[in-house]
DNA sequence: GTCTATACTTTGATAGAC
DNA sequence: GTCTATCAAAGTATAGAC
């Protein structure tokens, strides 16, 4: 490993930055504003090298998607296999969510945003995955419903959206400067979603707010 | 207003269309990926004659931004002068967030992803804006911990993100097809950010999960 | 306020040498 | 695998007539 510089060829230095250079630029200026000569200036590469690794620029944007959703789905699964209690497998999947997106916080944040720009083909294959993805938060969502352990009056379909809210959006501000690390972030966002901001009951002597407010649509 | 088109001379009507068409497309495609040419072809004029109405495309970008940041927060600080339970401020709040983000969606959605496009003077001066009304919204959260009704473990700030993590990203998503209006996904996010996703402790014998889960960075 | 015409820049991508 | 050279297309914006 420590003559890594010399053993490996060019080729596989050039290829192996390549996902993760475009993700950063795509990031920081969006997929369009990012031309290929700014990415193969990145790379100490010519803009025509580029087309060596790649047969346009929408392949990058394709493989960064699918990749990165590729691998979230893969540890929120590993993760959550290790529990049983729904409420447990709900909190690794919510810890494990936050740590595969903030470990590679250029692609996903591209992801999120950027998918747009892909033709209808690639598209359709990203959003089939994202979908998959998506069902499976839904799936421990309901889960945890069905066992009684998460309110019935809000159906499994909307509680898993607020929760993936909860989880993107943290992705295009979170910095990781000390302050918080992504295991932190999930606790705090895992246990907003489950208990809620206000105070639990039991430390008051009746319902913060009574009536209206506690009413939800079906 | 019967003769609105005929009472409205041309100008009037390209100008009072522009940014709502510019939001529309910068939304569906991407600022970057919208260009002049097919802006101006929306319009029904040429490209040059878009130049009459704006020194440049930034422009548009820019007063859209200020704009929507403009509206709601007028919008809420309205709708939570009525009120003085923080609980109620809270909640009035997120209903008249979801109403005016949802009201000019593509306004809003524009300026949450491709603020980041501006220059970096125009970038400024919205990012104050916005820290302005996100400031506004960390206030009511604030007032509301004080006076004992959201939970202490969790940073005033934290919460803030939280809560704005549940509304910005809906702004993406949300289709009104009907199914769902702006008032009910209000109502449906202000439960599981006040209340949490679990049933309510009183509905239980014994905690939902007891131990490490309901524990949360200080 | 809108038009035609056009200047100038940047873009994604290819050809072919090394 | 990378280079130089180059192309064709598309981009933003301006000039000046109506």
């Amino acid at each position: 490993m420590q003559d890594s510089d010399l053993t490996l060829d060019n080729s596989e230095n050039t290829a192996s930055r390549l996902l993760k250079t475009a993700a950063a630029l795509f990031r920081e200026k969006g997929y369009s504003a990012t031309s290929t000569r700014e990415l193969a200036k990145h790379l100490g590469i010519q803009n025509a090298s580029l087309y060596h690794h790649i047969r346009k620029k929408e392949d990058l944007l394709y493989s960064l998607c699918m990749e990165c959703l590729e691998n979230i789905q893969c540890e929120v699964e590993q993760a959550v296999a290790s529990y049983t209690h729904p409420l447990e497998r709900l909190q690794v999947m919510i810890e494990a969510h936050m740590d595969a997106a903030l470990s590679d916080q250029d692609k996903h944040a591209t992801m999120l945003i950027e998918l747009h720009q892909l033709s209808v083909e690639p598209m359709a294959a990203v959003l089939k995955k994202r979908d998959k993805y998506e069902a499976l938060v839904k799936r421990l969502i309901s889960e945890a419903q069905d066992a009684g352990y998460l309110r019935q009056d809000l159906q499994a379909k909307y509680q898993a959206l607020a929760l993936l809210n909860l989880l993107n959006w943290s992705i295009f501000w979170f910095r990781s400067n000390g302050e918080l690390d992504s295991n932190q972030l999930a606790k705090i966002l895992a246990t907003i979603f489950l208990n809620g901001a206000v105070v639990p009951h039991e430390k008051l002597d009746q319902d913060p707010l009574p009536g209206s407010y506690n009413s939800v649509v079906g």
